[in-house]
RNA sequence: UGCGAGGUAGAGCAGAGGUAGCUCGUCGGGCUCAUAACCCGAAGGUCAGAGGUUCGAAUCCUCUCCUCGCUACCA
């Protein structure tokens, strides 16, 4: 096994065209920061560097279509984004930025020693071009009419709606996302890199050299190695980002792919002068943490560019992490169903430990996983609060309430086997959770410091200190006995500090603070030792590390993510040019009284749910003031019960009633259907009382 | 389509040929120092499905189904 002798740990790097969600804390941020701290505790030279990552052709788009330059975008959530990770605890030893001179030249400096070296392939290729905005446009950014389901709205890579996958050649009707221009083909040039000539390299490095690799990152990568790899392009055509340091190449720049890695070594040369000790010395251990959609930049194309370059140190580790889902969805940013890290911070506020407790629990390791609210409010109530912060609070309050408030002494004349166990028990756990840390099995680990409270719980209810002091006529002996548990209790939950302080770090400040133990005391090394609180010392009363989470919060919660996905679909609909639905041919002329035959009122949606064994039919209550009806809709494929509760309808409210799987339904309801399909409530245009009527 | 990862009690996970295990929840009992918290016990699983190898399969092989990712210009 490789000794190191130094540690650089980065963590990918956030994209900075949105604010951070949880689920990239737990799939990256939250596993990089526990590891850092771990070893920050054992006194290993450590760095840990991030930054927002501030090119690319999205940023350019969202600049665009905000009517903002890319350097507003990126200035606004690179604060966003340092400040939840601050407010976390996410401990960086620095959080840069690509847009940073260091990087600029960094990274050009970079392409420019390869680029001596002779190790680009120079191309020609035609791309497509938007002569009005002047920008080269990438396949994404080109939309027309798809070929396979006449989808007016396909993209230029693939139909979102059939789910065809394209080129823009196959569009019928193409034009440019951003200008409604008709793209032209137009030749450019560019600088690939042959990454065919570091297979047999990286085959040597990943395949026989990194086995240990987690399943997903090994299987994926060596996926690709067998299936070959091809020339990429490591320049772009655009404005934006690092510009290509060479005469001819006005408007190209560096390929986010290729500059984003490289602010790895550019924010540790930001950090320290020694930078070149972390990046070129080969007692380094560099480890990247990433989610599982950057695997292949960070295991293929970074390992070879820093082969190519030479002079660096490649990656010892990449464990990435799955997905983590919110409520049973996929997270998703365009459509706001998210968890935003600053949301959380704001509705609650010095419950970081709590967020990074339920993410490291529940981390998506070895498989996509799922967040929800109940299951953070049973973690923090069962788990934080009635586990760990239970325990704590007793030997607090016993101490208190039966030791005078000071640490009592240890009577070895009436020490037993039950005092040596929890020794004992502290030694291994100690080990297994170093163990699980080196390996990057957080889950393991966290639980394992959960036992060691539940350790304690188990040996303060088998010694009933509180039973032995109802006896006043034997207290001088029984003392000795209380003092020996409450003496090991107070040494346990100063282990429980060092052995918690990686994941919840807030938390071991707290205990630190009640003890009256400086914060050198969670140094790794202390872990185990029953001599880390002395005797006769006076400690701080005792403050609860945890509180409840309510049924009501956790309601909000749900609430609001529900809410922000309803905000977000009517933004897009709005901000969408309304398409005129295909002309439905005209009915025949009808007379003013035809039209009066018809009873519209207007109603609230009191309950939705789905009608058992049809995928269409939604049952809903519907309360008209006077009266309440059920009716039968079928609309269950565009809208979930839950998100249309308390939504005013037009409904017709004389048609004759009419049974659909067993259910009498009272009514219909009024619908606009567009040409795509979509479904949207006919409904007033500000709330009006229920069973106004419509004419 | 191809490739990769995954599918194990209600939930989250561990186990990689030899009596299916852990945490939480549920149920029953005990305790009262503690945030109605703590402790003990119990119930709960044709290990996605089908076939095969083996004395023996959750584990190895074959096929099928489901979820997610990648499939090279979505950063």
């Amino acid at each position: 096994m490789k000794h190191f002798n130094r540690y650089l740990v980065t963590a990918a790097l956030p994209y900075a065209n949105g604010p951070v969600h949880i689920g990239h804390l737990a799939g990256c941020y939250l596993p990089a920061d526990i590891y850092v701290r771990y070893l920050r505790s054992k006194k290993t030279d450590v760095k840990f560097v991030c930054g927002t990552d501030e090119h690319g052709v999205p940023i350019t788009i969202k600049a665009m279509q905000e009517n903002v330059n890319p350097q507003d975008i990126v200035d606004k959530y690179h604060k966003i984004i340092k400040e939840s990770f601050d407010a976390m605890g996410i401990s960086f030893d620095i959080f840069s930025r690509t847009s940073n001179q260091v990087h600029h030249e960094t990274a050009a400096d970079f392409f420019l020693k390869m680029y001596k070296d002779g190790l680009f392939e120079e191309k020609e290729s035609e791309q497509y071009f938007d002569e009005i905005k002047q920008v080269f446009l990438a396949d994404r950014y080109i939309i027309g009419t798809c070929p396979n389901c006449g989808n007016d709205k396909a993209y230029g890579d693939q139909c979102e709606r059939c789910g065809t996958s394209l080129s823009p050649e196959e569009l019928i009707n193409p034009r440019s996302a951003l200008s409604d221009a008709v793209p032209v083909k137009k030749k450019t040039k560019h600088w690939y890199m042959p990454l065919q000539n570091y297979e047999p390299w990286l085959k040597e490095y990943i395949i026989e050299g990194h086995k240990e690799w987690k399943n997903n990152v090994y299987g994926q990568c060596k996926s690709w190695l067998d299936s070959g790899l091809h020339s990429r392009a490591m320049t772009r055509d655009s404005n934006w980002g690092i510009k290509v340091p060479l005469k001819d190449a006005e408007g190209k720049v560096l390929y986010v792919w290729f500059d984003a890695p490289i602010g790895y070594i550019s924010a540790t040369k930001e950090l320290t002068d020694q930078w070149a000790d972390y990046w070129c010395k080969e007692d380094t251990r560099l480890v990247h943490f990433i989610g599982k959609d950057n695997i292949v930049f960070h295991c293929i194309i970074f390992p070879a560019m820093l082969k190519a370059h030479g002079g660096f140190v490649v990656p010892d580790n990449v464990p990435a992490n799955e997905f983590l889902n919110i409520e049973g969805e996929k997270v998703s940013t365009s459509r706001n169903w998210a968890v935003w890290v600053h949301d959380y911070i704001k509705d609650f506020p010095d419950q970081q430990d709590i967020l990074r407790y339920v993410l490291c629990a529940t981390a998506p390791e070895t498989k996509d996983n799922d967040f929800t609210w109940k299951d953070f409010q049973d973690r923090n109530n069962n788990e934080l609060v009635a586990n760990l912060g239970n325990f704590v609070n007793r030997t607090m309050v016993l101490m208190h309430k039966l030791c005078g408030g000071k640490v009592p002494v240890m009577h070895a004349g009436v020490k037993d086997a039950a005092d040596d166990a929890i020794f004992t028990m502290l030694q291994e756990a100690k080990t297994k959770i170093s163990d699980s840390i080196e390996n990057y099995r957080f889950r393991d680990a966290l639980n394992e410091v959960m036992n060691v409270a539940r350790e304690g719980n188990r040996y303060l209810q088998e010694k009933q200190p509180w039973i032995l002091a109802k006896t006043p006529e034997l207290q001088a002996q029984n003392q000795e006995v209380i003092d020996n548990c409450l003496h090991v209790c107070l040494q346990l939950t100063a282990n429980l500090a060092i052995f918690i302080n990686p994941f919840l770090p807030f938390t071991a400040k707290k205990i630190c603070h009640m003890l009256k133990v400086v914060e050198k005391m969670l140094e790794w090394e202390n872990a185990g030792s029953m001599k880390l609180v002395s005797v006769g010392y006076s400690l701080r009363p005792p403050e609860l590390l945890f509180k409840k989470v309510e049924d009501d919060q956790v309601k909000a919660q749900v609430e609001k993510l529900h809410a922000g996905l309803q905000q977000s679909a009517a933004a897009q609909a709005a901000a969408a040019p309304v398409v005129a639905p295909p002309v439905k041919e005209a009915k025949a002329e009808i007379q003013y009284d035809d039209f009066a035959k018809l009873d519209l009122r207007v109603g609230t949606i009191t309950a939705a749910e789905k009608v058992a064994k049809a995928d269409k039919l939604l049952k809903l209550t519907v309360d008209l003031g006077t009266e309440t009806r059920t009716v039968v809709s079928g609309i269950a494929m565009h809208f979930k019960p839950e998100d249309i509760v308390g939504k005013q309808v037009t409904l017709v409210a004389n048609l004759a009633p009419r049974k659909m799987k067993g259910i009498e339904s009272q009514g219909m309801i009024l619908m606009a259907e567009d040409k795509d399909g979509r479904l949207v409530f006919v409904n007033p245009d500000d709330a009006v009382a229920p069973g106004s009527g419509v004419s």
